[in-house]
DNA sequence: GTCTATAGGTGGATAGAC
DNA sequence: GTCTATCCACCTATAGAC
């Protein structure tokens, strides 16, 4: 059994850190598929039995090594938080939604082009999307709701619409089916004008 | 299915036809990773080196397990046809692309959310979405504009923006992020509104 | 056409020395 | 804590017998 927790001194909290680094470079750059225990050790220069020091085995490896792009992604959505006014905010926090996928393409695929069950396994039941973030985006439809900018309805609903359509437009991006748009500029043009025209149909 | 073509009495076609079928179940069971030529002989009764006398190997196995899922998309997309005018065509496609994504999961996992590059290989530039059926969509958008029934506007982009949407839709609920929706049936409901609202925002 | 045998490679995991 | 040595499972692919 591997240690758990403990923040220490000595080196090993620091080899940790490298595995779990060296582990989420390498799942997503090549998905679950090409993904090795040996491979990790290899680019931390420890063997492959040296691993079990720190992790009970492959799986935990990866659990660990996957929990870091929920972060990043959290941080990019506070940031629509500065914008002025609840549409600023809603229009921001797509443009954060984006920003983050095209940034960190593979942080995006595990989180949000992976099967559901394979991710969110501690976070109890996995009934929809990843709750706390995706709260953030009801959060700003009801503000926009509550304002007048946005027709009253199901702000739930409403916001899942917002996601899929949003979803729709980075994972085609990102999966290159939407190549001949041009380069990212153009592509965030695009983009705009797409969830721009979406919210016009959502009654703004 | 039926057989297509050339009954023959020799069993050379029909162990091939057989290698394919079980490597596309394969390969659309646990994706890329798992796949192994081994197994699918093992499926069909049939030595790895077997199958060497039928492909060339792993990746040729692969190629031709993977043509079928276009066949059924485009079986799926031409009922729409059937729809009496324009909006109910465009309508239709949307409601197809919806039953085909739901009802062979696996098949859409590998057209759409699998990068681009790994699929259309043999099409040249992989410069776009895949070409004959997004064009279908195209016209069904460009026969809406000319009706009227959408504002004139870039047809192509406009369907880029309805792809995206759908995609965005399905996508998620592929991957479990919308099951908070309830069955089938109720997400078809949400798919058919959310389609709705974009068509609204789009000038319908 | 299909087989067995085999070569040569990946990987996960464990045991025991240091 | 890290190593080497080892075992076992699985894979792709080829050679040659039948």
């Amino acid at each position: 059994m591997a240690r758990t927790g403990k923040t220490t001194t000595d080196r090993e909290g620091d080899t940790r850190a490298r595995l779990v680094v060296a582990a989420r470079d390498l799942f997503l750059e090549g998905g679950a598929a090409s993904f090795s225990l040996r491979e990790v050790a290899r680019r931390v220069g420890l063997s492959a039995a040296g691993v079990y020091r720190h992790f009970d085995g492959k799986e935990a490896l990866v659990a660990a090594a996957c929990m870091q792009g929920f972060t990043v992604f959290s941080s990019y959505l506070v940031r629509a938080l500065d914008a002025p006014d609840p549409l600023a905010r809603l229009l921001a926090t797509g443009d954060q939604y984006r920003r983050f996928a095209l940034g960190n393409p593979l942080d995006y695929r595990f989180i949000f082009m992976s099967a559901a069950e394979d991710i969110h396994k501690g976070d109890g039941p996995a009934t929809g999307p990843p709750s706390s973030t995706f709260r953030f985006l009801v959060d700003r439809v009801r503000e926009c709701m509550d304002a007048r900018v946005l027709v009253k309805a199901d702000a739930e609903k409403v916001a899942l619409v917002i996601w899929a359509h949003v979803h729709g437009l980075v994972s085609l991006r990102l999966s290159g089916h939407l190549s001949a748009l041009g380069d990212d500029e153009a592509f965030a043009a695009f983009y705009g004008g797409s969830v721009e025209g979406l919210l016009r149909g959502l009654g703004r």
